[in-house]
DNA sequence: GCCCATCATAGATAATCATCTATGGTGCAT
DNA sequence: ATGCACCATAGATGATTATCTATGATGGGC
């Protein structure tokens, strides 16, 4: 038996015959004339190199070998059948896998769009990358991931972007910071405080900088912590100041105070952003949609700045146009 | 996803590069250009609408897509082989089925011979049907069966037979006859006793009548019972004689003697007899081959009359061929 | 004995498959 | 930067598939 050539076509074309108990019923039901019917059959037998069919008092029965091959095709047609709603799930986004990279600050916040999504795509295979700006941009050129989220975008030449969510940073001070209660206050007041700050490659620090620079100020005594928590913590430990994303700070901060700095809050905004080049999992454009519409559910109404929409609408006919 | 033109082919190459992880690595092992199997690829992710492999690193893996069909494609592959074995022991004759139709007297010596033959195939499922030749006969005509055991074989024209069995058949008395124990008896001694015969369409009777016309003899008063079983208690117990298949008689018929009528035994033999115009299963075929082998340690030597090999030899190359 | 339904065969054709050779782009490793 | 391995694309070709129409054979029912 030689099965290279045998189609599925065939298979099916050999079950409905086989249900029919008739090449000509089998036929009719198909929509295909009789003898195309007959034809495909003996092919079928030749392939097998066995009768597959006989007549029994007017009605085509299988033979010994026609029997298991009507299991097998049986089967092998269900099996088929199965990938095809696989692949109608894959495409309604109810199941795959999405990779997603994000910058640390965001991790604070995400969850509680992600937690809502996962319970309602359970099928989804969620990964997330979390690291600094610059590590996400790593994976971004690598490109790992099917989905990145960064609060200032790489180069849109390579890549659609989407804003989401506002992301503020502010000036954060321990409770009982001399300033703290003040109606406002001037950045050049606290240049004299040590400014604890994260590493090189973080999005927080490179936004404080530049907007450092853009007042034309330097700062005084700095301390380099690798995490958002640690300068949290080291800030209520009276250790220094520090700039930092509202979403990090816990609902209640007792221990901390934001101080109404002038020019203040630095406003950027946590983007989505996918590759021009790589065709989006459906996945993927299944969770951007469930966070086009259910975003405003998942978090608090002040930081809500919802343009995925019009990336979506970018994406939905030409995933890979430019 | 069209299925239609979906090849067994295809999917082994599929699989072949989804296991190497290279399409060029695939197509060396498949013994294939590179080109043909980028190709094959793409056909296939044409037909199923999404990417199936995805480059990580240098390696060839899977979308979730392309996993999908390449679990399906390896279990259908599977029960594909186990189809090839299964038609393997079909064509070996270690299974299928087999339905043989005999006549009466036969139904006292086959069993001998399937007895050994189902305990060596255990998986060929035998199904008999026991009639008298007339039935027998109407059975090969509408091509009921797959085998027919005669002692009269229909015409050969559209048979062809192998006789395998003497089946003699003898006069029949009572312990008691007045003449038991003679050296010689002439039938036209017994005309005047009740012969008791089995109904018209049975074979021994068609023998002992034709006999009997040869001989220029007609019998005198007759009774008719359609059971070899009947006949034989019957003679027992002194309601007349018969003529009667040795088979027919117990090891042990203490109750009954063969009377030594000259001229007999008439002598016929059981025959296999397999259609012309219909080909043998692999089970016939190899049911056959089990009784030429092994016919001789299943029946007493004195009926032996094996020329099964003859019938296979003819059978063997051309099993339709006139 | 004739008719109807069923199946098989033959011949035709457009589509498709399964391959090849030749060539061009990309990216990793020297 | 040079080369090698890998993949993709293009174009060609013979085999096979999938389908039809037309016609012949067969077998059961009135």
């Amino acid at each position: 038996m030689n099965i290279r050539h045998l189609t599925f076509r065939l298979l099916q074309v050999y079950v409905a015959v086989v249900r029919a108990g008739s090449i000509s019923e089998a036929a009719r039901r198909l929509h295909l004339t009789q003898p195309t019917v007959s034809q495909q059959l003996r092919r079928l037998a030749e392939t097998v190199g066995e009768p597959l069919l006989e007549s029994r008092q007017g009605r085509l029965v299988t033979t010994e070998a026609g029997g298991e091959l009507y299991r097998a095709s049986r089967e092998v047609l269900v099996r088929f059948d199965d990938v095809e709603d696989y692949l109608a799930s894959l495409r309604g986004g109810e199941r795959g896998r999405c990779s997603i990279a994000l910058v640390n600050t965001a991790q604070y916040v995400l969850p509680r769009l992600l937690g809502p999504y996962s319970r309602a795509f359970p099928e989804v295979d969620l990964t997330l990358h979390i690291g600094n700006r610059r590590q996400v941009l790593t994976r971004f050129e690598r490109q790992d991931d099917d989905l990145y989220v960064f609060s200032h975008p790489p180069s849109l030449a390579h890549a659609r972007a989407g804003r989401f969510l506002r992301n503020p940073l502010v000036v954060v001070a321990p409770r009982d910071h001399p300033l703290a209660g003040c109606e406002q206050v001037a950045m050049s007041e606290l240049l004299g405080e040590r400014f604890l700050l994260r590493e090189p490659g973080s999005a927080t620090r490179m936004l404080f900088e530049s907007w450092l620079q853009e007042q034309g100020l330097t700062l005084g005594p700095t301390l380099q912590m690798a995490s958002n928590e640690a300068i949290r913590v080291g800030v209520a430990s009276r250790m220094g100041l520090a700039v930092l994303s509202e979403h990090v700070l816990p609902p209640e901060h007792s221990d901390l105070v934001i101080l109404p700095v002038a020019g203040l809050p630095i406003e950027s905004h946590w983007q989505f952003i996918v590759r021009r080049d790589r065709r989006l999992p459906h996945a993927a454009l299944g969770l951007l949609r469930f966070a086009a519409g259910h975003l405003s559910e998942c978090v608090e109404q002040r930081f809500l700045s919802n343009e995925l929409e019009e990336l979506l609408a970018g994406l939905g006919s030409a995933p890979s146009a430019g």
